[in-house]
DNA sequence: AGTAGTTGTACAATCTTTGTCGCGTTGAAC
DNA sequence: GTTCAACGCGACAAAGATTGTACAACTACT
């Protein structure tokens, strides 16, 4: 595909001189042209008169260098580690976890995953809004959006999830954490245009279903992959979606499920779409109950069922 | 689509001299002339005897350019930035929102608001992302968030509850439409930092309360007044919070309920805060039900009870 | 201790960027 | 017609950047 990024103007866009970087990341100019010069870290952009010009990633990264240096990693390390980690992360797959042994020292390296989340779980739980931003900022800064979506915050509302249920963690700090969470998500999905073509997609939550961070993420990895999506938000009465759908057509619908109780729901939308004239919209469903739950399978006939929203993405190949 | 030209084109006819400009934008005259000589950004009208009039538009670009540069944006790369989605996008403008960080005051009024509420109803009940999102982008160019928020935002959504009352919307539309108003809402909440510093409030949903645009708007203007905010979205259990309440020690607690089942959880939570030590957080509650039914007041003797995020910050004063 | 590599910073000379000023003219308004 | 405001245009000056070289303080290894 080569190109899902159709970001929408921001972050890669070399905008910013120098000064500004210099402010925002309190390194002298004079540091920041001798990184580039011998490790060639960064190669920020010129104005017509010559100008550096950087963007607001090579900020990102710039911040990262920083921290890493500031405890204690030699700068031609750290970049070194920037330029495998980066190198990683264009093979948009396994990369992150496999990264590094990861003993315990201090400061070692980029942060893996689970570094990263366990830097997140901390923030969100101390209700530390502006840290976990941090932390988060950093992880978009490295790696892939897909990457950050699912090998970081899905893990951690799954974390948070298991504390809560084990007593580890209130319920009110799991509502921050995943109000918090959301509207990151929310923004990421923002940020990038509705195309004006390309296959519609109709996403949101079963009926009395009210998670929707999962549905979230898997609608904003539909978008970034080129689809139109209309995303509904919890709960959705199914039967009126149907009346909805006749007139959109769709190619796809997607839904999601946590618990046993919501996949009634999700069984209305099965047949009510089956029903409908050719040509019909896909199926595709998700969350919780239907991983865990493996005989579900079978009462879907005519619907895919995945746990991720990568595994979506490979079903629906290249639309 | 083609041109969608909302907003009556009001907002593109040239009739503001450079003086108007100059108060609303605060540039001076001099660099106004030198940056449409250097950079050739906008072409104003000319007046018969050849001064120049800009439009709201202009003033709009005007005041992006503005908020970009003192973000530590080259002026040049920041009209090039323009041009750039000038040419690209059929809707410039809906690229400028996404980096816009904070509105500016002067010049509100609900001129124009009636229609870019229509506008903006017209885009979401036709399920028109990408119309929506360059709606409100405008809107926002020209008024404070806060004016948007109250006068725009709430007003559409409000008109949609009723049309799908009246049975004129479907239930789908109307999820559509809450759905992306709350991304966006959360957009702008996530735009502006958390204070290091300020008073703290916690908030979110009654318990069963799973309406949450509402109390998000309060928590957006609660942080632009420069509150730490807290926001644990929907349904949250009062009962849990109590407990974080006595460590986190906030100075305001504020939520929501819009029907009568989930005005309980509110006397619960009323309670529970009399019987908390000194100092007692402040508690505000809102909601359509509480607006509504004003017999509710009296059950809440040491509560703030307001119909708009507006009262609230005059209620609280300067923090 | 000695040597070699690493790093942050300094200096100088030159060039860009960008806000502002001056000045002679022309339009708008009482 | 007098007065104030806006216009174009050229010119400036201050702030800021660029490159290349040099240097002192470290670190690491022998």
């Amino acid at each position: 595909m080569a190109e899902p990024n159709h970001l929408s103007g921001a972050t890669d866009t070399p905008i910013y001189t120098i000064k500004t970087v210099v402010q925002q990341t309190g390194i002298t100019p004079a540091t920041l042209r001798a990184w580039e010069r011998r490790y060639g870290v960064l190669s920020p952009g010129r104005s017509d008169g010559g100008y550096r010009l950087y963007s607001e990633r090579d900020i990102a990264i710039l911040r990262w260098l920083k921290t890493q240096v500031e405890a204690g990693v030699a700068i031609s390390s750290a970049v070194t580690l920037l330029d495998l980690q980066h190198r990683a992360g264009e093979q948009p797959e396994k990369d992150i976890l496999s990264m590094l042994p990861a003993g315990r020292e201090p400061a070692a390296g980029p942060r893996n995953a689970p570094a990263v989340i366990e830097a997140l779980l901390v923030a969100l739980l101390a209700f530390h809004e502006g840290e976990a931003e941090a932390v988060l900022a950093e992880a978009f800064a490295l790696y892939p959006v897909e990457s950050v979506a699912e090998d970081i915050i899905t893990p951690v509302l799954v974390e948070i999830g298991e504390r809560w249920h084990r007593g580890d963690a209130s319920i009110v700090q799991e509502h921050f954490a995943t109000a918090f969470l959301r509207r990151r998500l929310s923004t990421l999905f923002h940020a990038y245009d509705q195309p004006a073509t390309g296959p519609l997609a109709i996403t949101g939550s079963a009926p009395g279903e009210w998670h929707d961070v999962g549905i979230l993420l898997v609608s904003l990895t539909l978008r970034r992959h080129g689809w139109r999506v209309i995303y509904l938000g919890q709960n959705v009465p199914v039967s009126q979606l149907i009346q909805e759908a006749k007139s959109l057509a769709p190619d796809l619908v997607c839904f999601s499920a946590t618990t046993a109780d919501n996949v009634g729901g999700l069984l209305e939308l099965s047949h009510a779409i089956d029903a409908l004239p050719e040509p019909r919209p896909r199926l595709a469903l998700g969350g919780r109950i239907m991983n865990t739950h493996e005989e579900l399978r079978a009462r879907f006939p005519h619907a895919f069922i995945g746990a991720s929203a990568r595994e979506l993405i490979a079903f629906l190949g290249q639309p």
